[in-house]
DNA sequence: TGATTTTGTTATCAAATGATAAGTAAAAGA
DNA sequence: TCTTTTACTTATCATTTGATAACAAAATCA
């Protein structure tokens, strides 16, 4: 196995995975939101409820600017912190209904997009897909 | 199959090739070009001539700003425009001896982090991700 | 030939993003 | 108790990015 030609393969796999999430996800995104703001949501989304700390470590922000836009996501009423009862420095982002609703939206959209992308996938296409993104997750992008 | 929870594992999977692409790109990228002009030095790079109306439509750039910041790249002397000679409108754009030089480098760099990441890998996880990731590419991310 | 389309440019503006300094309050450690 | 560390905020500034209007030149079309 020429691990050079799988790197070259692996370059031009990564562009394509970037150009259908582009393709799956492009005006899934509410307007009301910037794309910054739509990621954090998305990790919100999936890991709440999470720190600030937590969202600025994963998202690559500071803190300053972490902070300046979970403000701008609570002033829009998207989000809510919880303080920590414990910990009285900690705050925990989750979701607000309003906030649910909205990314509840933008996950059936995209959803629907990627069934219309595998509709005419055969049972072996698709268990050959999961095995392959099994394989893929574990021993490549773990 | 269930396409519901194929749907969550792909999304799962993205980020985590989102995360990888990040983790492995991170620094590579020089420090004399912002975000958006390495992504279209990395379009440029792989598809060579190109015409600005093609790295328009692809980085999903107006034109005004994709000439904005080709003018940039141009005069930071990482690429070149040539006219075409038949169409006197367009313009061939490619890379420079200093831009190659820099776009090598990154990659270096990228493919350097890859082979570390799979400097474990049997020959079969090799031969294994090299299936997968065709699979994928033709089945799902086409 | 004259109108329209294509390809690209220049200028301008607003919004989004990133970086940094300075500060607060609570917790943890000595 | 006093100091240090952690978690987060506020304020400010520069840069990047996106959007739009107005333009020019070459090609195509009628």
């Amino acid at each position: 196995m020429d691990k050079e030609a799988l790197f070259l393969k692996c370059v031009s796999f990564t562009t394509s995975v970037h150009r259908v999430t582009h393709e799956l996800t492009k005006n899934a995104k509410s307007d009301s939101v910037t794309p910054v703001q739509y990621n954090m949501l998305e990790y919100i989304t999936v890991s709440q409820p999470v720190t600030l700390s937590e969202i600025s470590d994963c998202q690559h922000m500071s803190m300053p600017n972490t902070s300046r836009e979970l403000k701008k996501l609570s002033e829009k009423k998207l989000i809510e912190k919880i303080s920590d009862t414990e910990d009285r420095r900690k705050q925990y982002i989750r979701l607000t209904k309003d906030g649910e609703t909205m990314m509840n939206e933008s996950f059936a959209c995209v959803e629907s997009r990627f069934l219309q992308r595998i509709q005419n996938a055969s049972k072996e296409d698709l268990a050959d897909i999961d095995h392959a993104l099994d394989i893929l997750q574990t021993k490549l992008f773990y």
